[in-house]
DNA sequence: CAACTTGCGACATTGTTGTGACATGGCTGT
DNA sequence: ACAGCCATGTCACAACAATGTCGCAAGTTG
């Protein structure tokens, strides 16, 4: 499955640059054109790799870099910066903004493409796990292996467990009913039957105020949406 | 005050590396060629961090570690480990080794330095397990092997005891029988026995009213729960 | 040798999970 | 607009798997 990389940058030529190079070594490009909207789709639709320029026409890249670091859901995420001067560097990349490596414009695409490769291979030996997820009214503790729905905590069975994690994880993307068999039962797609939908129900009846994340798109399959319109807004970003 | 690192690494072309990056950014470096080397300094003179291969001529690093973390007076160390592979990354970072971060040869100078830098920081912040400790009724001096259940002494075995703390050191996360097998017993996971039940049974059994901290996670594990409700049974939903 | 510890098999018990039957409701072509 | 079809929701239950429980025998210690 190809990896997908989350592209922020303002410059159109850049883009299309970015976009041409990076789908022809097989990654899977989406874009965001501001610092707001980038921040918005990582945390919504979270990428294999995130690649970040600092200048950006509203907040800097630096800041989106920082506030990505500072939600537990979006802490692991691997972020490259790309910058026009090699003074910053020190400071993208050490711990005060917390990115996982930089370019210097005017870039050099195999470099790039270099760096990608190096950056995902280390972060997937690594357990990027984070150890606790919130989404509004939603908290997931990993390593205990608990859900609270409204700081009331709902006692999940390990399957569902897994079910709501992987939805979670893979937030914003639909899973078809073949996937979640595959990667959550392990068992070979192809099968018809009520299984996924028995356990969706079950998931939802526990979530109860929270079960709207969890969205039927009929046809395709199932889709964890952390951006429900639901009048209460996300409680993640300030 | 520069911080000491303790580098434990057979190979001379890496080490005359680190001595010379290290130094530059004000860190005071000794060196280890062997683990038995490294264990004995790191005992006797503890440096302020541990950086760490894995690949040595006597015992492994990996070993190392572990030995370094069962005992009292290194528990808290900080300890990096340098690994060729990626493979292992989990299991040195994960509870059975226990190190704090990992980097992956080749390495680059400048991540090791900031990864350095930031378990320092992440360690100089935090107080090291005391060796008492309290839960409610429950009281265990890690350090004189006792324990208290409301103020009333329970003699365990040492295997019991070892169960107990491992539960406690890690209390609110989930062990599978399997990394309890590994981590309590020494044995390689994969088993079918009932073995970790009967030991998780006796525990309770003497633990009597405190019983309820140990839970089971049908499908997961075990857990320690700190956080148990005093007289209500875990109510579920309200 | 006696007391104790420990691992494991056998069986009991309990919670979890898959499944088929049926209800419901949205989509499509006419 | 309508009928019919197909995807999904819902439910109850039996099979199954995980865990609790117990006792015994082998190993250990002193």
């Amino acid at each position: 499955m190809a990896e997908r990389i989350l592209i922020v940058e303002d410059e159109p030529d850049l883009v299309s640059i970015l976009e041409y190079s990076l789908t022809k070594e097989g990654f899977e490009v989406a874009f965001a054109h501001t610092g707001t909207e980038g921040l918005r789709m990582a945390q919504t639709s979270p990428p294999d790799l995130l690649l970040l320029d600092v200048m950006l026409p509203d907040i800097s890249g630096i800041e989106v870099c920082k506030q990505l670091r500072a939600a537990d859901s979006s802490k692991g995420l691997p972020i490259i910066m790309m910058t026009a001067r090699g003074e910053e560097v020190d400071r993208v990349v050490g711990f005060e903004v917390g990115a996982d490596d930089y370019v210097v414009k005017p870039l050099s695409v195999r470099e790039l493409i270099l760096r990608v490769r190096a950056v995902l291979r280390r972060r997937s030996a690594k357990p990027v796990e984070p150890e606790l997820v919130k989404f509004g009214r939603l908290r997931i503790d990993q390593a205990g292996h608990r859900v609270w729905v409204d700081d009331n905590e709902v006692v999940f069975t390990a399957l569902e467990f897994r079910l709501l994690t992987t939805l979670v994880e893979r937030r914003g993307r639909v899973q078809t009913r073949d996937t979640l068999l595959h990667d959550v039962w392990g068992v070979a797609p192809g099968l018809t039957t009520r299984t996924v939908d028995t356990h969706v129900r079950r998931l939802r009846k526990k979530l109860g105020q929270a079960a709207t994340y969890v969205q039927t798109l009929r046809g395709v399959g199932y889709r964890f949406n952390s951006e429900v319109p639901e009048g209460s807004v996300e409680g993640e970003l300030a």
